[in-house]
DNA sequence: TCAATTAATCGTAATATTGCGATATAATTA
DNA sequence: TAATTATATCGCAATATTACGATTAATTGA
C-alpha cells in the first residue's frame, strides 16, 4: 500500500485544497457573487441566472454545500441558500501569510 | 457555436477561478507553504520535501507561476523560486465581501 | 569536449470533473 | 388523488487533471 494523501499532506493543507478546489470554478463563484449580492437569501432563481441546466446548477450547489461556502434549508417546495462564512478566515489566514512581507523580498 | 466561457462569466470571476483552481491541489497548497517558510527564495529543494517525481513538481510549480503566484528566476543550473504576491489580494477581497455581515443573516 | 546536475517537456495511462437529458423525490395545490 | 412545482440524483459522454518514466535542454565543472 502507497502513500494517500491522508498521511502525505496535513489535515489542514487538504481541508485548504478542498475548498479553494470549490472556489476553481467560473459557474461557481457566479453563484456565490449573486448569493452575496442578495440582501436576503436565495430560493431558486439562481438557474435563470446562469447559462447552466437545472441539474448541472445543483451539482455545483452541492459541491458549495459540500465544502461548507454555502448554507441550503428547505421552505416547502424550494431550497433557500445563503452563504456559509464559517470556514472563510481560514482562506483568508492563508492568503494573508502568503502575502507577508518577509516572503516578497527575493526573485526581483 | 454555443457560449463560451468568456461570453458567460465576467473577467474577473474567470480570473479569481483560474487562481483559486491552481490552489485546489494540496501539493500546491504545501508547495506555496513550503515556499513562504523560507526566509529567502527556494532553489531546488522542492523534490525532496514532497513524495511527487521530480516531473509532477515541476508541473505543480509551472502551474502556480502560470496563475502568478511565483516567480522564478534562473540562477545557473537550478530555478530560484519565491511567491507572487500580486494577486493575492484580489483574493482576499473577494473572500472578505463574501464575508460582509450582511450575508450572515439568514438560513440560520 | 565530456560527464554531471538541474529542471522542463513529452507520451501515456489512470482518474476526476463537467454538463446535460432523463428520472426521481418531495411538497404544494387544484 | 392527480397535476404542478422545485430540487436532487442517475447515467453517460466529453473533457481535464494528475502522475510518472523517459527524454530533452541548458549550464557547470573536470
Amino acid at each position: 500500500m502507497g502513500l494517500t494523501k491522508t498521511d502525505t499532506y496535513t489535515t489542514e493543507t487538504l481541508g485548504l485544497a478542498t475548498v479553494f478546489k470549490a472556489l476553481g470554478h467560473p459557474a461557481r463563484i457566479a453563484i456565490l457573487e449573486f448569493i452575496a449580492k442578495q440582501t436576503t437569501c436565495i430560493c431558486g432563481d439562481i438557474v435563470s441566472e446562469l447559462p447552466l441546466s437545472q441539474a448541472s446548477i445543483s451539482r455545483h450547489l452541492g459541491e458549495l454545500k459540500a465544502v461548507g461556502l454555502i448554507k441550503g434549508t428547505i421552505t416547502g417546495t424550494s431550497v433557500c441558500y445563503c452563504l456559509n462564512t464559517e470556514n472563510i478566515p481560514l482562506l483568508v489566514q492563508f492568503l494573508n501569510q502568503l502575502n507577508s512581507p518577509t516572503n516578497q523580498t527575493c526573485c526581483s
